[in-house]
DNA sequence: TAATTATGTCAATATGGCTGACATAATTTT
DNA sequence: AAAATTATGTCAGCCATATTGACATAATTA
C-alpha cells in the first residue's frame, strides 16, 4: 500500500487530450455540485434527502403526474421511488388521487405544505442561478436554455417541454379534470 | 394507501412562484442527468461506478494531487474515498508516490491505463457538450464558462482554477467554433 | 373471458456516502 | 529530545438510494 513505490507509468498528457473539453466537463461538475448543496442543507432539517427533493419538485411542477410518468422523468425504478414517495405522502407533502379516466392510475399532487417546501428548496437555487447570470454578464438567457436543452438526450427532450414552461403557474386548466 | 382519497389540499400556483426560476433549475437537472449517463454505461463494463470516475478524473487532471486535496475537491470523507481509491490502485489505474517534500503525503498519478480510461470517459461527455454548443448556436463559449464558474461557491472557486487550465488547451478563451 | 396495464409490495443486494475510533509515520512545535 | 500535530490508512457499523426479481391486486383493453 504505502510501499516506496515509484510510479510504474505515471502519465503525461497525450495529444488526444487536446480534443477533449476537460474544462467544461469539470465546470459542469463543480457547478452542479454546489447547485445541489443549497437544498441539501434544508432537506436535512426535514429528515429528507435528494430523492425526496426530486420527487417533490416534479410533483409540484406537474400536478396530476402519474407514478409511471414520474418514474420516466426521474429514470429510477418503481421500487426506488416507493419508499421516498410513501414518506412524502405519510408526512403530508404529497397526496394521491385516483385517476379520473383510468382508475388504476394515481395522480400525484403537492399539498399546500408540499408546495411551500418545494418553493423553499427552489429559492436558493434560483437565486444562485440569477446571481451567476449577473456575475457572468449573460445577456442572452435564451442561449443558455437552448444549450442545456441540447445537452439532454434527444429522445428525452419531450420531458423538458412537458413542464409548465410557458410560465410557472401550476394550475393552468385545472388539474382535477 | 390507495384509499378513495380526495386531496386534502391540492395546490395551485402562488405568486411567489413567479420569482422562482423553475425552468432553469429543471433544465440543469435534465442536462446533468444525461451528461452523467454517458460515462455510466462505460464504467459498468469495468465494474466501476461514478465514484471511481470522479476520482480518476481529478487524479488524471491534476497529477501529483495528494489524498487531502482530493478529498477537498470531491467533498467527501476519507473513508468514502478509501474503498474506491484502493480499487483504482489495485486494478492499476492509479499509483501513489510518496511526497517528495513531505514523506507523509501520497501523490496520486494516473497510470497509462488510467489515463486511457479517463479519456474514454470524458470523450462522450465532451462530444455531448460540443454538439449542444453547436445545436444551440452558442457563439460565446467563454460566457458559458463564466456562468458555470459563477455557479460555484465563491470560496471554492480556487479549486476550479487549480486545474491545468492554464493550458488545458482546448479551452482557454478560444471559442472552438 | 383473457390479456395487459398501473400500481404496490416483499426480499435481497450493491453502491456510495457517513461517523467514530484508532494506528502509524512524519513533521512541526515547544 | 519530547510532545503535539498532521497525513494517511483502516476497522466497524450505519444510512440513503439505487438495483433486480417475484408476485399481488385492481382496472382496462382485446
Amino acid at each position: 500500500m504505502k510501499s516506496p513505490m515509484k510510479p510504474s507509468q505515471p502519465q503525461e498528457a497525450t495529444q488526444e487530450d487536446e480534443a477533449v473539453d476537460f474544462a467544461l466537463i469539470e465546470l459542469l461538475f463543480f457547478a452542479y455540485r454546489d447547485f445541489t448543496s443549497d437544498p441539501d442543507a434544508i432537506l436535512a432539517r426535514y429528515g429528507f434527502g435528494r430523492a425526496h427533493h426530486r420527487v417533490l419538485h416534479f410533483v409540484n411542477r406537474r400536478p396530476g403526474l402519474t407514478v409511471a410518468e414520474l418514474l420516466e422523468v426521474l429514470r429510477i425504478t418503481k421500487q426506488s421511488l416507493a419508499r421516498v414517495l410513501k414518506q412524502l405522502i405519510d408526512t403530508g407533502y404529497v397526496v394521491q388521487v385516483q385517476g379520473p379516466r383510468d382508475r388504476r392510475q394515481r395522480e400525484l399532487y403537492a399539498t399546500k405544505k408540499g408546495h411551500a417546501l418545494a418553493l423553499a428548496l427552489a429559492l436558493p437555487q434560483s437565486r444562485r442561478i440569477h446571481t451567476a447570470l449577473e456575475e457572468a454578464g449573460i445577456e442572452d438567457r435564451a442561449a443558455l436554455e437552448r444549450f442545456l436543452k441540447a445537452m439532454v438526450n434527444p429522445e428525452l427532450r419531450a420531458q423538458v417541454d412537458r413542464s409548465p414552461s410557458g410560465g410557472d403557474r401550476t394550475s393552468e386548466r385545472g388539474k382535477m379534470e
